[in-house]
DNA sequence: TGATGTTATGTTATAGAATAACATTTGTTA
DNA sequence: TAACAAATGTTATTCTATAACATAACATCA
């Protein structure tokens, strides 16, 4: 079942910063965001929650639009690549970086009840991180670090888990 | 495109010493390791890099098993359950716990060119990674660290990729 | 021992995630 | 405008995972 979280016409406030900093970034970099990368970026930036591929694509044909899950992984490449939304590997969902510019790998908590999803940037953990890769001669290409448990907001809620 | 890695028909030492840690780990706890989730756990511990859920299958087909998708996952589920194995969300493939008896979420390093998968266990990490969740409030369920990149062996041969 | 309930497995079908391969369109540059 | 490159459209397929229901194996107790 997909979970599109809130949806709304109107991209939020952050939503049109990130637009804003994405086409910024883009532009100085001789990238072309273009009219699908950018409506998928805002689709991304629209929910409260990361968003699978397909509901993604659910959106694009409600915007009227052509379109196959090519279609959608493309733009998802393309913004990978350019650092504006990470990848959740153990959710397979996607969600805007709230420090593009920089390519990070990023750490995540991801509230298992509300879908939510934190963005920590601890330096810290990536220099403990590298200092382990460091003394086994291991070269880092990607780094996943992924919490899931409950947000406190859930957790002053009572749930059926308890 | 599956990966078998080395699928010996003979368990390895350390596969022999897996199966006997999990019969022991088992029997204490009162859980019944089944014919069918001792021979998914063989298959895991006697390849050399972690292998997927349809690979396994495959191998139980090899042995003259009768079996579908299910089959695999539920024995899977159990093993992840006692602890047994662990799975690689940013590969979806399953590989052996090499400190079972501790439920544990554990930390991989997985080589890109041979596949083949380091389990840390560093306590700095999980102490760090602990304070950033107590100080926001959240309760961790699990933890994902996995680290992709290149392991020292393959450091050393020249790459397509260099 | 046999009835009963639970756990595990068999079986069929389907949902969900991702990519291959090729066609077409759009954009850029000479 | 011609020629090339980049982006998107389109069809089909592969891989991953689970739902739902049927059957078999196991345990417990009257």
């Amino acid at each position: 079942m997909r979970q599109a979280g809130d949806l709304s016409c109107a991209p939020s406030i952050d939503a049109q910063q990130a637009l804003a900093r994405a086409e910024a970034l883009c532009q100085q970099r001789g990238a072309r965001l273009t009219d699908l990368r950018r409506r998928v970026l805002e689709i991304i930036w629209s929910s409260a929650t990361p968003l699978g591929a397909y509901t993604i694509l659910d959106v694009l044909r409600d915007d009227g639009r052509q379109g196959a899950p090519p279609t959608v992984y493309r733009a998802l490449d393309f913004l990978l690549a350019q650092g504006l939304i990470h990848r959740l590997a153990s959710l397979n969902v996607f969600t805007g970086c709230r420090r593009p510019g920089s390519h990070h790998s990023g750490q995540f908590l991801i509230c298992r009840d509300c879908g939510r999803v934190s963005e920590l940037s601890n330096p810290a953990i990536d220099e403990l991180l590298r200092a382990e890769t460091d003394a086994r001669g291991f070269e880092v290409l990607a780094q996943i670090v992924e919490i899931l448990g409950r947000c406190p907001d859930c957790l002053e809620k009572p749930t059926r888990h308890d």
